[in-house]
DNA sequence: CAGAATCCTCATAGATACTG
DNA sequence: CAGTATCTATGAGGATTCTG
């Protein structure tokens, strides 16, 4: 089986550290975001995640979305229909992801509240 | 005592979801290997920082600690001295990156073993 | 419905040289 | 030693239009 090739900005990550690993592969906006979505919802249209995230653009979200099947986190799944339908969902390597998912969840309430007390303070 | 003004990208997360504030915290190239070492080596000197890692421009490794100092993620002491002394250390928010690491440094070993798995497969 | 093509703008980051 | 200033290049991401 061919493997995808393995995007720059990731070979670099490796040769640094591997928690340059994950910022490689999640730093586009809204990656991890759709991750964290294809988490709680499973299987998702393309539909569906536009208006999970209505505020990336159409053109950005298909990037980002073959970028992340690129990198081996997400699956796309294409039906020879009309009109189309094509689904997306975690590979096992995405599912993975669940404990940075809540990690990073976790500290950026932790930072919302920050914010908070420093205004309330 | 006067906050520094919250970063756009950051702003932008906030309204989207709280994974994405982590990514817009810790999006720039180096930052979380800068969390990483100064969580494992505690306070830290310019120089140092730019020894562990050698692969960031002086001028980007300078801008990415201002940012995340910034943010609150990072403390920065100048020592009024001939030569000039500056130490990095964690504030307690970064500090409380401890778990967004070590998830980050996890998985990113997994996608090393994965992509090994691809090669010798 | 899903996405490709085109155009545009701004932010990021590197290289280099200089300063207190 | 730590940082700034300047210049440059790359590319990420948005808006819009078009197609099977």
């Amino acid at each position: 089986m061919e493997a995808d090739p393995v995007r720059s900005p990731i070979r670099v990550a490796l040769e640094v550290c591997p928690v340059e690993v994950g910022i490689a592969v999640l730093g586009g906006t809204w990656k991890l975001t759709v991750v964290k979505h294809l988490l709680e919802g499973g299987t998702m249209r393309s539909g569906d995640l536009s208006r999970t995230v209505p505020q990336a653009s159409q053109r950005t979200l298909t990037r980002q979305l073959r970028e992340l099947e690129q990198d081996g986190v997400v699956h796309r799944r294409v039906y020879p229909e009309v009109p189309p339908r094509v689904e997306y969902s975690l590979t096992e390597l995405g599912a993975g992801l669940a404990d940075v998912v809540a990690a990073m969840n976790a500290w950026g309430r932790v930072y919302e509240a920050h914010l908070d007390g420093q205004n309330t303070a």
